[in-house]
DNA sequence: GAGTGGTCTAGACCACGGT
DNA sequence: CCGTGGTCTAGACCACTCC
């Protein structure tokens, strides 16, 4: 165990291990004696409990108590899917990625006016398949201007996750995702890839995201299985 | 203003009435400061910046400060479906509903595990149609608890938006949603009522919709067309 | 009344960003 | 170095549920 990891945050991943032994809408121990059992304060109790709760996996009523939330699917969450390996890690199967494609193109149209660039400006080209236990899960391809990061190679990408390389290589941080997020039927040759039948629906997202500088940063295109992805998210009316 | 709400939504309706004022990526006074500005803990301040965090609002920079987050401007999109008469006038259609069914039955299962209610319990279950300009749009089926709704009625529904009911009628206030987005293939029934043809893919979404007390209120599949919807959606990757 | 989550206080130290 | 947000403590009272 780490030593510097916030104490909530050790919490957090002790308490959703122990999840797993729950049946849903089973009862947590209290507030007052998770503080006991952890030794910790009440409010760093309530911070992990807010984490969880915040990812649907657990539901608080007042007065009587905390409890495991029902599991709605089995698919698995594409809205958070910049770590499409822990997600499917987290399912008990190993994830892996296939680069079908990878070098530099000029940028035209569509993809130099996401990405804010002139025609004809420099763009990497990705086409990538992503597995679990080597089944096709996901099939999307990615551009991202040059300028903004040289010297990316395959290689790095096939050792790290895409995000990860830009936070820590490019130290590209607090980025913004606009995803829209589409039903479509796939095509033979789609269908083909991901080893569904044909014609079947898939999701579609799309996705520009740009950095703390406003600079947009990468423009993918993701078709994921319908029979295996949800898109879940949350929205509040009073706004 | 009322005396029993608590302080940090008052904080957090303040900041946001406050936010308008603003420019994007503008920086708000610091927590430390809030605490002397509104005489309240840090930690209240905190409870309701993350609140307003939660909401996308303000984003926050570790070691540098909080800042008012990007505007966005929305357009035909489910995601903030509440209104689809708004969004269908906003384009320039004209929007209809037709209630294909409206009834009182006993909650089973699924249903009843969704609305948190026992076997048995009694819901509305309507089947509506949206159409723009007469041609459908959507199709979806509601399900609503009887016993908080007493006297629901077809007319209302037909003359005002389900959510203006709740929230006018029963005082239905600060509803969390939750919605799973899913890509589905049309059966052969669902594509003659929505006119496209067979096999069509769709976009289903599944909401549960809970008001302030935790209590769910509302349970909701829609089927939209694929042709004519985008679920749109932002995020924040640094958590 | 006892136990739960919800709210709140007044402190403290750490990690980070900029000067 | 100082100010920022991030984490954490040890209390307190309120609002709710159930017996």
């Amino acid at each position: 165990m780490k030593i510097d990891t916030p104490l909530y945050q050790q919490l957090v991943a002790d308490l959703k291990q122990s999840l797993t032994s729950y049946h849903s809408n089973d009862r947590l121990p209290s507030e007052r004696e998770l503080t006991k059992i952890y030794h910790v304060s009440r409010n760093t109790v309530r911070v992990a409990l807010n984490q969880l709760e915040d990812r649907g996996l657990i539901y608080r009523v007042h007065g009587k108590g905390t409890f495991v939330a029902p599991i709605f699917v089995n698919e698995t969450d594409l809205s958070s899917m910049y770590s499409f390996s822990d997600q499917i890690t987290a399912v008990g199967m190993i994830p892996s990625t296939k680069y079908l494609d990878f070098k530099i193109i000029s940028a035209q149209q569509e993809v130099a006016k996401q990405l804010n660039l002139e025609q004809g400006d420099l763009v990497y080209y990705m086409v990538r398949l992503r597995l679990a236990d080597d089944e096709p899960m996901m099939y999307g391809t990615s551009y991202l201007p040059v300028k903004l990061f040289t010297n990316l190679t395959k290689d790095q990408l096939e050792r790290h996750s895409l995000y990860d390389v830009l936070k820590i290589k490019y130290h590209q941080q607090t980025m913004l995702a606009f995803e829209d997020v589409m039903a479509k039927n796939l095509t033979d040759q789609q269908a083909k890839i991901l080893g569904v039948h044909p014609k079947a629906a898939s999701l579609e997202i799309i996705r520009r995201t740009i950095n703390d500088k406003n600079v947009a940063i990468e423009f993918t295109k993701t078709l994921a299985r319908a029979d295996k992805f949800v898109y879940r998210s949350r929205k509040y009316n009073d706004l």
